[in-house]
DNA sequence: TGTATGCGCTATGTATACAATACCGGAGAA
DNA sequence: TTCTCCGGTATTGTATACATAGCGCATACA
């Protein structure tokens, strides 16, 4: 009795996923602007849900740092800085190489590292193609976002993971959207190799239960997207592949 | 007694705050213990709310970190192991580290110091109290509240201002919660003169911009609470100071 | 006596009605 | 012409009704 999907509504999923989905996906595309308020009739007819699982998405967009709440009530596109974002990437840089320096000083059998050394191993293989084309491009994006999970994970630490996950989920933080960005630089395949070999770095660091170089090296890792984002925001070319983009301030901020 | 007679309620705030902050309440004082779940009802006639704002009360708290969300539907409280406790304060010490590293690189006016050297002369001057009374002990745990208030903000960094915020909203992990354990242990005193040299330290290293050790000085400044709760948490002495006691899991975990 | 099935209850998810407030626009007076 | 006040409208906050799914208990049959 699974499957009765002929109903007006799928009932799978709730209708405040499916609203916070939906409102994510409009505020990521640009068709709702930074600083724009979003009136809750607006996001109901958006998303074809009623006014109750609407209120609980956008409360959880906002815990989600995309909408901002605005003090006499209802809420707004966030708007974000250049500075909030590189910010927020050297964030989440910070977070990881705490995770890779638990992994390391607590100790990771092998078997937990297999998973970790065969994402590398896949990144390796796609980098053997120059120059890179855009399928393994963006093999490489999901395999890059899959290795940081994993090394995240390693922590073993609930607290550390969930607040990364907090620190990844504004779309510009994540572990995919400044390789994203840098695809647009001519460099581009250097980058991703000095990347991959932080990657490497990190894992023999965990193995030899290095702590304090398995952290270093994930926090240069973060520092190298920032000056990369930085990079390919001046040279504005291709930047239509990061959605991210549409919560930029203007210069005008 | 509470929601017989009362047909005024109070509109200077709204219910779902009201509801939130009554649910805290109740989480913190162990009224509702961890992995016990919370049904709205319950949660209605605790906080006199209706169900709508009770949701939207449920909603925050589990964004904040005090409850799970259950996965066929409600809400439970959330129960924490000693290691959770210990990892989420480096986690935040982690964070202080880095707003103190940006507060060094990026400059920091003596206007924008002023307060945080009045604040550590206030403590100075508590601390001579030998012992120290209960009340200079209780302004030092607001004190101490207000340094670290402070010295996040100097970083001038909204995202990382956020995330220190919400890595703080763990009622162990608030600056204050770990001072109250240390309150137990006979190096009290001892324990508050080297925060404090941390913190000294700490404000010097942004002042004459030395961005590594301002971060190294918070960081180690976590370690040492780390320390200390553990120590607190062997000899359980006075812990009904810290109510957060209420949601670290029995030893049977 | 044990197990399985069905029924009923309760709790959650959703929709909507109602109330209060904030914002906007117009009109009148200084 | 501008400022202020008043009223209307639109939007949010709150309450509640309704539907549905999950859970437990009881009963019946093996």
């Amino acid at each position: 009795m699974k499957a009765a999907p002929e109903r007006e509504v799928d009932r799978s999923v709730s209708q405040t996923v499916k609203a916070q989905l939906a409102l994510r996906d409009q505020i990521l595309s640009g068709a709702l602007r930074p600083g724009e308020r979003i009136s809750e009739l607006q996001a109901v007819e958006m998303t074809g849900a009623s006014r109750t699982p609407v209120r609980m998405a956008l409360v959880r967009l906002e815990e989600e740092g995309l909408l901002e709440a605005i003090p006499s009530g209802g809420f707004m596109v966030k708007a974000f800085s250049e500075r909030d974002i590189s910010d927020s990437i050297e964030l989440r840089g910070t977070l990881e190489g705490l995770a890779a320096r638990f992994a390391a000083e607590r100790g990771v059998s092998a078997r937990e590292l297999e998973p970790l050394k065969e994402c590398l191993a896949a990144i390796d293989e796609l980098l053997r193609q120059v120059p890179i084309s855009i399928e393994a491009f963006s093999s490489y994006v999901a395999l890059n976002a899959r290795f940081h999970a994993l090394l995240t994970e390693l922590s073993r630490s609930p607290p550390l993971i969930r607040q990364i996950d907090r620190a990844s989920a504004l779309p510009f933080a994540s572990p995919s959207a400044f390789v994203m960005a840098q695809s647009a630089l001519p460099e581009a395949q250097q980058i991703l190799i000095i990347g991959q070999e932080h990657h490497r770095v990190v894992i023999d660091a965990i193995e030899n239960r290095e702590g304090a170089r398995a952290e270093a090296v994930m926090r240069e890792h973060a520092r190298l997207a920032v000056r990369n984002l930085r990079l390919a925001l001046r040279n504005r070319t291709h930047l239509d592949l990061l959605p991210a983009l549409a919560l930029i301030k203007t210069a005008t901020d």
